[in-house]
DNA sequence: GCAATTTGACCCCT
DNA sequence: AGGGGTCAAATTGC
């Protein structure tokens, strides 16, 4: 790839980030403001934006050339260590690699939140120590495995204790009536206090929530079990398991992204810094800081890159 | 005593 | 071959 398209791809995308944070800024004052239907720019066309600054960053950043390039950039590191001299194990594709892998006859999809509660109750059924992960990753089955119920989920903390980001992997869905599926969390930005949303209705509704009424199957430490209230005022990222609302489908992007990006930076460090982007996506405020985290960390790692 | 968690071992996938 | 995912016996807590 010639230097004048990299740098033209650069500048769209960093332009496309840009429009999506001033989008999403517009969107966090009308919401503010509790307007709905007024203004010059709607809610629904301010969404539209900032979904479709999702998408041509995405596009741009998943065509062919882009991969090309930035996979041979992901794969320098062994070339660089084969010129040195080293044993170079055979390689073919960014791929191609021992034991990362992804159960491919599952539907998955993966959230980061800075907590692990979803208001569906979970078994613990192991726990093991990654590769270069600081922490464990705990998997956890449906409690209600016995009656059929498929849903696993993977846990894998992400940062230092006391700024907890967990990597959710949730593999399956529920069939099982532990909590209605189309009701999601979210957190009420004016008082950081949980709401949730059904998505099942035309309307969202809702409906204040006591946190620690909902009952999850993970133990926590004694110290951390009182720690809940902290737990209650940190954002959770919720998405649409059934992608019921078009209006999420923006997380599923960022998801997406983030897996693209999963693919091309392995360094571990670089993995609490795509947390960021996503644990700050579920309100405005947040979601501000994640399009500069976003644009600042995407020239860095570009300038790494190329 | 029962249910949930822990953890070493084994299996599967790349 | 080696890392991630799952199993299941042992352990722990209520």
């Amino acid at each position: 790839m010639d230097e004048t398209s990299t740098t033209n791809m650069r500048k769209t995308m960093i332009g496309e980030l840009i429009r999506g944070r001033d989008c999403t800024s517009k969107l966090l004052n009308q919401l503010n403001r509790r307007i709905v239907d007024g203004g010059p720019e709607s809610t629904e066309d301010l969404v539209m934006k900032v979904i479709r600054s999702f998408s041509n960053s995405l596009s741009t950043f998943s065509s062919p050339a882009t991969t090309a390039y930035v996979g041979s950039a992901c794969i320098d590191d062994r070339t660089r260590k084969s010129d040195q001299g080293e044993k170079k194990p055979a390689l073919t594709t960014v791929k191609d690699r021992r034991g990362c892998y992804k159960r491919k006859t599952e539907d998955s999809r993966v959230e980061i939140a800075k907590t692990y509660e979803d208001g569906y109750v979970w078994r613990k059924y192991g726990q093991k120590e990654i590769l270069h992960a600081k922490f464990p990753r705990c998997y956890y089955r449906c409690t209600h495995k016995d009656e059929g119920c498929k849903a696993l989920r993977q846990v894998q903390q992400l940062e230092e204790y006391g700024s907890e980001k967990y990597r959710i992997t949730y593999i399956g869905s529920h069939t099982c009536q532990n909590m209605n599926k189309n009701t999601q969390m979210f957190l009420a930005p004016e008082d950081h206090s949980f709401f949730l949303i059904n998505f099942e209705d035309s309307g969202i509704k809702h409906t204040p929530s006591s946190f620690s009424n909902i009952t999850n199957g993970h133990t926590m430490p004694s110290n951390k079990q009182q720690d809940d209230s902290k737990a209650q005022s940190s954002y959770y990222l919720a998405s649409s398991s059934q992608g019921t609302s078009s209006n999420f489908g923006s997380e599923d992007m960022i998801t997406d992204l983030e897996l693209s990006y999963d693919d091309i930076f392995k360094d571990d460090d670089l993995c609490a810094e795509r947390g960021n982007y996503l644990a700050s996506s579920s309100q405005g405020a947040s979601s501000n800081y994640m399009w500069e985290d976003m644009i600042t960390d995407l020239e860095l790692s570009y300038d790494d890159i190329f």
